[in-house]
DNA sequence: CAGTATCCATAAAGATACTG
DNA sequence: CAGTATCTTTATGGATACTG
């Protein structure tokens, strides 16, 4: 079996009415926080999948599997059980033959998919302005490298003409 | 050097107007969608952090190495330039000795950082239940391995007693 | 069907050393 | 200071076998 989180509690947000400058800093700063921990975990990759595909109708274990192209049955194991462990995911057993297992989201989950829908949202609107992003900076750093070639070669050629020269 | 995401474009949100409730399963579906590799870079753990705390203001590399607690050098310049090239953050080198290089976010990256926000808030208004859920699913899971237990000792004593009247 | 358990190959993260 | 290069450790994914 694995284990899940059983770390130090480490409650970090109990920092009372501090200088609202120096807390920009603090609010998340150590590392064993539990809202650290908690962010780590639902800003997971396959967790957010899982939530935002749970958000329309209760899934199977294998219609999860196939919503979420590339996660091996191992890792949805592992997630699910991490989201019903939150309490953001609750596990439903029908006791018929072949059995059944329905995982949906509860109401504290449910609250969640809100902001993660924001995040999915705000992900389709800019995708086209990430894009172009990428294309310019791949671009700008091509030509960086070419530059620095060139200014290689020139070197070399510096070089060897000295080399030439003093022969 | 390590490359960026170089793999195939893979737009997948140009579904068009198709079917509402089979678009659930497929918004996200390919692993290879833009959108899905989007989410996995700014979900991610450090860039999440790295975001919130530019926000307030531009930081240097070491002031957010510090004030990201845990994070390697290695992978917050890593992180730092996968922002970068995806436009979400700025670079501005200051010709400086020692050098100098600041970090903010540009206006795309402050538009993120909202929803961001609304995820870190989240997880500190959700902080406490979803502690007691977790501490309730730990409850859980060691009583039905206790009451597991008590079965087996139980059948093993009846199978004893069996063998034993057969002997 | 819905998992868990295990072994293995690979990829990501971490630690450390070194450079402009 | 702000990184990159390199080596080590850990996490993840795939395949397979086995339960209830």
């Amino acid at each position: 079996m694995e284990d899940g989180t059983s770390r130090s509690p480490g409650n970090c947000a109990d920092t009372g009415a501090v200088d609202g400058e120096f807390d920009v800093l603090n609010w998340d700063a150590r590392e064993d926080c539990e809202v650290r921990q908690i962010l780590d975990r639902i800003a997971d990759k396959w967790s957010l999948l899982a939530i935002a595909l749970l958000d329309r109708r209760p899934l199977r274990f294998t219609e999860l599997r196939r919503a979420i192209d590339g996660i091996s049955q191992r890792m949805l194991a592992r997630t699910l059980r991490h989201l019903e462990r939150d309490g953001l995911v609750s596990r439903t057993v029908h006791p018929t033959v072949p059995p059944r297992v329905d995982y949906e989201l509860t109401t504290l989950g449910a609250t969640l998919h809100e902001t993660i829908k924001s995040l999915v949202v705000w992900t389709e609107d800019h995708q086209r302005e990430i894009a172009e992003a990428r294309t310019a900076y791949d671009r700008r750093i091509a030509q960086e490298q070419e530059q620095a070639a060139r200014e290689a070669a020139e070197r070399d050629a510096i070089a060897r003409a000295v080399l030439t020269g003093e022969r």
